[in-house]
DNA sequence: CTGAAAGCGCTTACAG
DNA sequence: CTGAAAGCGCTTACAG
């Protein structure tokens, strides 16, 4: 309600003085200092952000481009979400959420608008129409996921080929000679998500090159289809001893499949996922995995698109790709295969 | 980066008519239209956010308060968040989402500076620090949740005591004679989660009348700690037939719980649970449940908040309490009990 | 160290 | 139907 000039007049000083106490870019005396911050409290005065915006061009809010498509898994994307909005609180900013399906028309909309002093973009595609719009926009922004032409833009993503290689490596130690990948459903793929492929063509080379068997298959996002698609996987590959999930509803649904199949890791099968600690707990999921560091990649992510917000230095760094290394967390689910002597 | 200026002077028009037709609130010449609009393909113009919003105290963004509490269950969370997204997109708004522990320092800072035009509140206590905030500010707001005392603001809710007595007489009327009820942790009763009680007494009240034993323990929202106090339940209480579960946490660990002792449902144990239809499917749960409706109350709210900010009748108009009627979604999870003939 | 003035980009009475 | 002018509430050179 009040505005700044009512601060200043009660302080008995002029607006610029008010203005300049608070934003404490000019030095003041200690004795105005005081009197305008006790003005501030006694009016209650919050500044008009739109005026503020408008003045500066700042508006402390980050735009989060979120779709949540029905062929993805929510509860996953929920945890990226929550890792960039923490850390952006922590920085200062709020978070302007931006769901709508045409990314590249909100994107467009937001930045052109000022509304926002920056972007993050999650669901990044291979080919992703909101890039030449991010590029071309006049605020900086930050992918969480790679595309595939990272060019001019900052990008944060899981070593989804290392995490591939890691998996085969680990169960290939163990003895296992024939493995089973449940990915996720082939319109992922179709719609550019590069991390199937990128964990998949990785797990299929290592697979090759030390001449294990490596079936990889598709499984829907969601319940019960996904369970429905690992049976039929596992009924066609009676062989396999390991499993490789990267799938985060396959993943959720596999302690029913192995139950109902008298299954038990690692005793019969062995087993590792990708995905992040914080999602094995809310579905007590017992599989080692790689972390898929959700909460880190969105803190990274936001610290990086803060520096070039903040930094006029960093806004004309030349931007780069980011790789978290996988990391595999044990939770006891792979071992030797049944029929290999464990010694 | 064009401003309205530029594309009055392209159109050869002045400010305010070229205002005129993009807002379309005074008639206009239509040549004078078509020249406008051409300037605006043209130049790509976007409207300035916080100019426009300094001279109209409008933003077209609602304000999502939504904290994410360590003792509630993150998935459950997430569907209300979106059914107010969701709608808030169809009706043209942004969403600012504003996750601060400390919710009522956060409102009063976005409605004193007017970022946004009205709010929602999620994780209603029954006595909430926000509702005085929020009574006082010069935005409307309603909440999803019943506070202690709904004065001065707009609340939408399922109907938690209605929900308690229906899953009781559902029970009740297939001859079971002995239920365990299992809500949420105590530390959120603690907060002032008033759905917790509100279901729990209700069933409570429900079974006296009918002559039922009824068992009220509480349970942790996350795993693997909720498994733990439903087994120890269970075993304090080896004559229960039916269950009840008013925590989401519990209800995606059941089917865990019961494979383990060889329970099924309805064979051994009748079950009914309380969440959306959206997150039976997510944990794949099988059990007839209480639809919760997270989208319908997100919808519901929003398009009130609008009609309060839109129109100036709305926004003077009193204020309501509006609950949504529990209805039993059959999945087949109740029976007759073991014990008792069927017949 | 302080203040008067201009400007950010819109919208909206108001006059014509 | 159109335009000149004022105003929304801030910040920031600039002059003193």
């Amino acid at each position: 309600m009040a505005t700044i000039g009512e601060v200043a007049q009660a302080a008995g000083v002029s607006r610029s003085t008010a203005s300049n106490v608070l934003s404490g870019k000019k030095a003041t005396s200690l004795e105005i200092q005081r009197r305008v911050r006790r003005a501030v409290e006694e009016l209650g005065y919050t500044p008009n952000a739109g005026a503020r915006a408008l003045a500066t061009s700042q508006t402390r809010v980050i735009g989060l481009l979120a779709h949540f498509f029905d062929d993805e898994f929510a509860p996953a994307m929920l945890q990226y979400i929550l890792g960039v909005s923490n850390t952006a609180r922590e920085l200062g900013y709020d978070i302007l959420l931006v769901s709508e399906a045409d990314g590249a028309h909100a994107l467009k909309r937001i930045t052109d608008s000022l509304m926002v002093d920056g972007v993050v973009l999650l669901n990044v595609a291979d080919q992703d129409d909101r890039l030449d719009v991010l590029r071309a926009a006049k605020r900086p922004g930050v992918l969480v996921g790679l595309p595939g032409d990272p060019t001019g833009v900052d990008v944060f993503d899981l070593d989804f080929a290392e995490a591939g290689r890691l998996m085969v490596e680990h169960l290939a130690r163990l003895g296992h000679r024939e493995l089973l990948l449940v990915s996720q459903p082939d319109h992922v793929v179709e719609r550019g998500g590069a991390y199937v492929w990128r964990l998949r063509d990785a797990a299929l080379a290592e697979a090759r090159t030390r001449g294990l068997a490596l079936h990889a298959v598709s499984g829907a996002s969601s319940q019960p289809q996904v369970g429905e698609d690992m049976r039929a996987a596992l009924d066609a590959h009676p062989g396999v001893t390991g499993l490789l999930v990267n799938n985060e509803a396959a993943a959720a649904a596999l302690p029913f499949v192995l139950r109902e199949r008298g299954l038990e890791a690692p005793r019969d099968m062995s087993v590792i996922g990708r995905y992040s600690n914080e999602f094995a707990r809310t579905f007590s999921l017992p599989f080692s995995s790689i972390e898929s560091a959700p909460d880190r990649l969105g803190q990274l992510a936001v610290r990086q698109l803060v520096r070039r917000i903040e930094s006029p230095d960093a806004r004309e760094a030349a931007h780069g790709v980011w790789f978290i290394s996988p990391e595999l967390v044990d939770r006891g689910s792979t071992g030797a295969p049944r029929s290999v002597p464990s010694d």
